[in-house]
DNA sequence: AATGCCATGTGAAATGGTTCACAAAACAGT
DNA sequence: ACTGTTTTGTGAACCATTTCACATGGCATT
């Protein structure tokens, strides 16, 4: 029997960062399962990622009460209960545009299928690639990409493309009714309001860095992005 | 004559989302540059980068008054200055250890390069890669990790190796004296309060765009991380 | 059944970040 | 020189997120 938790709140809006915690939870809690693990506590699971118990605690009681006071979280549960929320509990098909350097390095990329993101389609535009076989996938010619991503089914596209060509190929990506798009061009992409777009901006980090080595900086903070 | 346009005011700490944007402002500003823009405004430069203009002018304020009222900011001159207080007006020697799928793709990334962070030194422990030519660069063996990252005076380490050894390989750059860290491993490292680490976890952004599909968000915030 | 202990769940307080709104400054046109 | 227009720079107000602190609930032991 399951019993409801928490009556889902539609007014509270959860913020991006308690997002991309329940990443990193998601991400303890499959090892702690790994290292045969019952249960964990707010503060271990904190210790594990750099956070502090109180965050983890309160991140968690935004999808309701999982824990069992005294005792800690039920690791497997939690990490099932994750898996629900952040929807990986089931697979993506993805599409991969752009099979060049990034391209080629994402779609051997385990942690992706790991969880359940499927990359079952590859585009390029270059002649010499269409047709090539990258782990048992043909690349198809980017002229025929809205159909072939409607004929796939795919709901999430991973753009490698160079930036100059970015906005035309989202264009139609979007055409072709896909409503998440992960961009890696260095460039600020327009899409409607009803697409969610995100972008994985390499350099940005580094130049954190960067700043931080040139300041001084005291502070500090590991970034989780 | 340079006018010191603020007195360095060591009380205020600037946010990590600040120096976030001071990187989109950089790129806005570098394709500015390239249309031949002498000035630009706050509001365009927000509506570029899908900021607001207070934004913008907050921002930059934390550094220094660089606009002129009625006007706006000097193309040129700003992106220096960005250029200045990120600290990529000049070049830094980087190590990228791990020749992998990932590994590979970074050491051909124009991104990295245009920014001034230049990759001299590869390391592996692949026997069959060990001696091979990447771009130029050869491959050393993991085991000279800490003696040759001294020898090249390296100032910053891309770690793109599988997570289980990624703590090991850490503490060896640690030893080298390596005060900056690039870490694509999806693991959480351990480093002494003195050395900066970042972490590039690129499932992250993929498990977000999952949750915004699964829970139908309406907000739609582009992240530029 | 009662006691002690532990760790959750959560309002409230504190902190941090963003947006507002406007005075001040600069330029253009007359 | 004056007027109108534009856009910066910035306190103050607002909003969001994090941390605090403690009542609550559950388990274990006696």
């Amino acid at each position: 029997m399951a019993i409801p938790t928490k009556k889902p709140d539609k007014k509270r809006r959860i913020s991006e960062s308690t997002i991309h915690r329940l990443s990193l939870y998601y991400r303890a809690l499959t090892l702690l399962e790994k290292e045969n693990y019952e249960t964990v506590s707010s503060k271990e699971l904190a210790r594990r990622e750099k956070l502090t118990p109180a965050q983890v605690r309160k991140d968690l009681s935004f999808f309701g009460s999982f824990g069992t006071r005294g005792l800690g979280y039920p690791v497997n549960e939690l990490k099932n209960k994750i898996a629900s929320i952040l929807g990986i509990d089931r697979t993506w098909r993805v599409a991969l545009v752009g099979v060049g350097n990034i391209g080629s390095a994402l779609v051997s990329y385990k942690e992706f299928m790991k969880q359940g993101f499927q990359i079952v389609k590859l585009f390029d535009n270059d002649q010499r690639k269409i047709g090539s076989n990258h782990k048992g996938i043909i690349v198809s010619d980017i002229n025929n990409l809205e159909k072939e991503l409607k004929e796939a089914g795919i709901e999430l596209v991973i753009l490698a493309v160079p930036a100059t060509v970015a906005q035309y190929i989202v264009d139609n990506v979007v055409k072709a009714g896909v409503k998440a798009i992960l961009n890696f061009a260095p460039v600020n992409l327009r899409v409607p309001d009803d697409v969610y777009l995100r972008n994985e901006n390499m350099s940005m980090e580094l130049e954190y860095l960067s700043f931080a080595l040139v300041n001084n900086l005291s502070q500090k903070r590991v970034n989780e992005g």
